[in-house]
DNA sequence: GCTATATAGAGAGGTTACCTCATTATCTGG
DNA sequence: CCAGATAATGAGGTAACCTCTCTATATAGC
């Protein structure tokens, strides 16, 4: 539905002619990252859509996988939300029994998130799915050599990047 | 929600002609390239939340900045949202006077876009600010000549990704 | 042991950024 | 000149967030 894209630029005047500037490669190279980093997130959008899975749940359930069990108010943090909006993504992983909630026997005001076995199969399967789309896309357009150099400067940003 | 494409390869790795086993670099490549994306979004969100524009605002404000004059219709496919959810963005933008909203004389049904004095002002400085921000970021990891060569490399990629 | 305060999760209800469908005005091709 | 197509928008809905509040439980201080 999105992929069609109409001609935009009809004879009209713009009012003026200002800055397109992308002097420096500075500006390429960030352009060309953020397109880089949409595409892939497009593709594996479109490829788990089958699932059902808002990407959020997702999320939720490939964080859920990591920690192998979990308390909805770390969950939230992992997420970068509000603890009580965890609740609402988790009713839903839940209701398609992808994830059990059950009270913590450690402290019974909390409650520990884990797989259930169905869970535990469909983040192997969309692992495997977004695996194999990110392969498909650096293998196409880079040498094995290119994309180690390009996980190298990559890894060094990252690392400075993350918290 | 982008596109119609139901691609059911689940599971096993689709034929890619050459095969190498990028098993764990794949992965790396992939989590730092998204790690850095989420970075840089994050860093400019948080630079330009003193303007009180919303992400979207800001990109529509950009979109109509390049475009000099473009309509709600256009906009709303360069946003890829539906046409009716972009007349509440411009709403916004109107409101505060960045962009002017004006029938265009060539058609009488639509509207044309443009940013004022003040949008023009925001957007300069707002570009400022981002281009600040990542030259300072990928400037203290990374040598000239590894951004270029960054550069290439995801040139190349999203070349291959966007349409 | 008993109370004061902190914490975990969830109910209630609001906001926002989207959506679809319907409507009005205008354009365009036969 | 009239039958659609098209541009924007009003009306109304939904989903994913939010804050504020409530209940149950934990824990620290007396």
């Amino acid at each position: 539905m999105s992929s069609e894209r109409l001609h935009s630029d009809r004879g009209q005047v713009p009012g003026v002619a200002h800055e397109h500037r992308p002097d420096s490669s500075g500006a390429a190279l960030e352009g060309s990252l953020m397109a880089v980093a949409r595409g892939l997130r497009r593709g594996w959008a479109d490829q788990i859509a089958h699932t059902g899975l808002a990407p959020h749940q997702a999320r939720a359930l490939r964080v859920i996988a990591a920690e192998g069990s979990i308390r909805p108010g770390a969950l939230a943090e992992r997420l970068h939300v509000a603890p009580r909006s965890v609740t609402e993504v988790v009713d839903a992983l839940v209701e398609r029994e992808l994830v059990s909630r059950e009270p913590d026997p450690s402290d019974r005001r909390a409650m520990t998130l884990t797989l259930t076995e169905a869970g535990h199969e469909l983040v192997g399967e969309i692992g495997a799915i977004r695996r194999a789309h990110t392969e498909q896309v650096f293998g196409a357009v880079l040498s094995r050599e290119e994309q180690d150099t390009l996980a190298a400067l990559l890894g060094r940003l990252a690392d400075r990047l993350s918290p």
